[in-house]
DNA sequence: GTCTATACTTGGATAGAC
DNA sequence: GTCTATCCAAGTATAGAC
């Protein structure tokens, strides 16, 4: 919103910053990230985006760097909480697609992967960025490997791949569908190949029943 | 290598032009979009990698991004012919596999693929690469669906997924392997993962003997 | 905290000498 | 074809008024 006239509204000054020119900067940066890229995302657009002049940006954060990497960590906790609360949910590995599939087509439609891919390709543009970056997406490779070792513990796939391997792929594979979609500006193919998925875990889950809850050894 | 004193040897005119200056700046940019991103790549960086003057890069191809889309079509066809010939030679599906991870060791040894990446990351920055890039892109998504095609046809896997589901998930998975093993400047988990599909393809052909050659109905 | 103004840098692109 | 010199636009970052 445009500073003249229109005031936004201010929250609670400890909260988590959705509200106030340094949210407004953060949200601003998101959409810049997604709708123009990294090389775009430069502290005048953001700060044109956010309604704000863009010495704010400097003011604030110091450095259009480091905005953006307060825009990735904005983005990746608060999907992080959705993602453990949505998997939490999810008792084995049919379920686990089910829950990965819908999350997964939010963060398409929100263009939240969008923010970790450019983030992730221009880390070699930009010195020192690509550290940062790393210890970002580190947590998520952590969680997803958690996920698949926790669904996949009683699978006759688990004697197939580690888990470790496979969250890599599905990592690295989540990555690309963003990729692919937001080039083609299409999440067609993306959305069909976890229906896919969703079938598929079914069949698994139908021929190695799920040994409903351990207990008692 | 430098312009004074060191000359380049010139090949025949017509030819694929990895010599003269026009194929040099094609080469530097290959070579900077690797190591320093799309935004790095800016025409004085990559004449300066050429050893040639930063102007010439206008001379010969007009303006920057015309350059980037030349390097990409560049390594684009010539990896194209790489893999052409090596699915050419791998009748089945484990066969398949085994060529695929040789030579995605080598694009991801040579970065091949970091500048497909970069591009591809870059294309929302630079108003109008988006399609150029899409162009590019799709006669790979038409040899892999093609090649998953071929050698997924009498298996049991072909009635799991479609030809083409399967072709876009590999490509995407391709595309975030590479972003990952650049982003970590480590290529072990990607080819680790090979190795297991290498292990799986052997599976899956002892399951479903390859029906030697299909002839006479 | 926010705005205006400005210094400084880098990069795209062109003109003209050789 | 290549190089030097230069223009111009855009970006980062800072200083100072309000």
């Amino acid at each position: 919103m445009a500073r003249a006239g229109t005031k936004r509204v201010v929250g609670k000054p400890g909260a988590t910053d959705t509200e106030g020119t340094k949210g407004a900067l953060v949200a601003a940066t998101v959409d810049a990230l997604r709708e123009v890229g990294l090389a775009g995302a430069s502290a005048r657009e953001i700060a044109r985006r956010a309604g704000c002049n863009q010495g704010l940006v400097f003011y604030h954060f110091g450095s259009v760097t480091t905005l953006l990497l307060a825009a990735l960590d904005s983005v990746s906790t608060a999907r992080r909480v959705r993602y453990h609360d949505a998997v939490d949910g999810a008792p084995g590995l049919s379920e686990l697609v089910d829950v990965a599939a819908a999350i997964f087509e939010e963060d398409l439609n929100a263009g939240y992967i969008a923010v970790l891919v450019e983030m992730i390709g221009g880390a070699s543009s930009i010195p020192g960025l690509g550290a940062e970056v790393r210890a970002r997406i580190a947590p998520w490779r952590a969680f997803t490997a958690d996920a698949v070792r926790r669904s996949l513990g009683e699978s006759p796939l688990a004697h197939l791949v580690t888990p470790d391997e496979l969250a890599h792929a599905i990592v690295a594979l989540y990555l690309g569908l963003e990729m692919l979609a937001h080039l083609d500006d299409d999440r067609a193919p993306a959305l069909a190949l976890f229906d896919r998925a969703r079938q598929l875990a079914g069949l698994v889950a139908a021929l190695a029943p799920p040994a409903p809850t351990k207990e008692s050894p």
